[in-house]
DNA sequence: ATCATATGTTGCAGTCAACAACAAATCTTG
DNA sequence: CAAGATTTGTTGTTGACTGCAACATATGAT
């Protein structure tokens, strides 16, 4: 495998024309040559070469409606390049094939009752995962080159999952956190690919958030958003420090919580509604330094914290309002994510993809 | 200008052997065959096309010591490509021309004495900035997009610096944060290479920091350490925010002060002692959101906070340690540069010769 | 039905990097 | 000190790739 010379060009160019079709959908011949910059009769090679590799399919045109001989479609074939994407929860994991171009070809999900993910997966998956190009699993903490440091909710330290995985299904996998695999998924295949850098808050039984820049996690891009500390000399948290936001928030536990607690303060209950502003405005101190420190320009409120944002915006608002300046706020949209609870999955399979293609360069 | 094609790929060559010398001065065509992966003779090919255009200069080997044929030692003609770097401080502005390789050529200064740093530029550069291929201002405050949104030292809320230097010199201005630029230098020509994500914190009459990951600024990197909000509810800031780091840090000013302080302290005096403490506290903790937000693996304490650090460094890392996970802690170095002052300006040089190189491409 | 328009296809030219054979310059060894 | 070993620069050749232009093809407009 030259690493340089004119293969090389090659590789890249037909690198390219899967990402365009991968993440844009079908498209005509016409309409690569434009987007890639490349010529016609370049496009057409490519497209034979990957057509005979079995990864692309061509259909021949229909008419468009205006004059001109009709181009040719070329789109993905799913199951030419799969990619096998798993999201590991207290409770339960999830799973999914996904195929080239963002089809997903098969899904499944176990309830854990206890037991450890990794003894689940492999009936989970279905062997699925041996076939597929890459394996990604998608877990809620501070991962670091495929080890969870740290994670609240899962209550592991230190575990080599990547090294877990692999030994239990006798392959490579990839070690993403929940909030940037669905950070990732919302900007790839949601509504957020008009931002640049993007936050995604993710909330489980824990608080964590992810950062994606132009689309791409970054190296270590895995934030704890949980554990910043609002409260110097706080309430103990279970990580060891004390005011940690985790430890501070009056509402917190899962999304059924929540709901509770919107719900009794909808009907008039002082202490629900003090509460859920006490931990709006927490939430929204936490989130100025991680605002001043990243500067962000939209952050989605995924998970539980989705009802939260929901239910009670204003104190969150307000109190991001106190903590950053007024032209790292300007430009901020705040809002829900749209994949809602695939986000992550999904966001899992796409980094997955990235890595697919950048091996193909 | 074709953006494919087997032009591009001579291009990017070329550009892949200027930066190598660039970044890691004079190298044989035998290590440079070896550093790129490629082909002795597209090696000469390359390094002859750049010497007809002036940018290499190349001597006959001289013996090495070992058996075999010298090897051709290629270098940077400096003066080939130049950049115009210009750091702005409150009272004075800095200007130094730096050739291809990293060499200074000129360099000049001027104290402002209230004036506007921009009406200064022309005279301190005295004209060479137009010759330049590229000419970037470092400021302290929140840039984005050549626009200095915030600067609590120069008092500067949305100027549009870019478009003021442009009017005033006739040509077009980069301008990047001191704290980046700081960075930026410290690992291109400091001693932080081995970082890949470093944090420099840049004390002045503000406080600033300046993420670098890899090498590159952060679309964005530029960090407002000072507007921090360590005490919600605390002491009103310049801001119109209320607890900023800086507004609360007890010890605040210029370098002289701290030393003063410290001076103070070490004669016994308890209340200069405490206030350090304190100070270094308030930094420790406002340190402990930004590292939990970027997780850096390097942080850097330049300007007056090199003396805090140097003289109290001990509330700092505990108060770091009070509001970090014990893994983003434990791979974290904590230092001083090694470029002292001169980091800001040889950062902004690097700034330039990266787009210089980019478009080479 | 003919022309205009847009697109796929084919053959050709220009460029590039790898390769191999050769030349050059140094060290090593007898 | 001379011949061989070793390393590197140079040159001509080769295979591959993309762009270009001319031609073929398929549709809409007149």
């Amino acid at each position: 495998m030259a690493r340089t010379g004119t293969e090389e060009l090659r590789r890249r160019n037909r690198a390219a024309l899967v990402e365009q079709l991968h993440r844009h959908g079908p498209q005509t011949r016409a309409e690569l040559t434009e987007a890639l910059g490349l010529n016609r009769s370049t496009i057409g090679a490519l497209a034979a070469d990957l057509a005979e590799t079995g990864h692309l399919h061509e259909t021949t045109g229909r008419s468009t409606g205006s004059a001109g001989r009709p181009s040719t479609l070329v789109e993905c074939v799913p199951k030419a390049a799969t990619v096998t994407a798993v999201e590991i929860r207290v409770d339960r994991v999830r799973f999914a094939l996904v195929g080239l171009g963002g089809e997903v070809l098969e899904r499944a999900e176990a309830e854990l009752d206890g037991a450890d993910p990794v003894d689940a997966i492999e009936v989970v998956t279905g062997g699925a995962a041996r076939d597929a190009l890459e394996a990604v699993a998608a877990v809620p903490g501070l991962v670091d080159a495929g080890v969870v440091a740290h994670s609240t909710e899962l209550g592991w330290a230190g575990r080599d999952l990547a090294a877990d995985l692999a030994a239990a299904t006798g392959r490579a996998w990839q070690v993403v956190d929940t909030a940037t695999a669905a950070a990732v998924g919302e900007w790839s295949r949601g509504d957020a690919h008009e931002s640049t850098k993007l936050l995604y808050l993710h909330g489980g039984r824990g608080l964590t958030a992810g950062l994606v820049v132009d689309g791409r996690a970054q190296r270590g891009g895995s934030i704890q958003l949980g554990h910043i500390v609002v409260q110097p000399g706080g309430h103990e948290c279970g990580c060891g420090l004390r005011g940690c936001l985790e430890a501070e928030m009056e509402v917190f536990g899962y999304a059924e919580d929540i709901e509770y607690a919107t719900l009794a303060a909808g009907m008039g209950d002082a202490a629900a509604r003090d509460g859920l502003r006490r931990s709006g405005e927490d939430l929204g101190r936490a989130l100025g330094a991680v605002v001043t420190a990243t500067g962000p320009d939209e952050i989605l409120f995924g998970g539980w914290l989705r009802e939260l944002y929901l239910s009670t915006a204003a104190p969150v608002r307000s109190a991001l309002a106190e903590t950053t300046l007024p032209h790292l706020r300007s430009r901020l949209r705040l809002r829900t994510p749209v994949l809602g609870d695939e986000g992550a999955l999904i966001g899992a399979a796409e980094t997955g993809f990235a890595a697919v293609i950048d091996g193909m360069r």
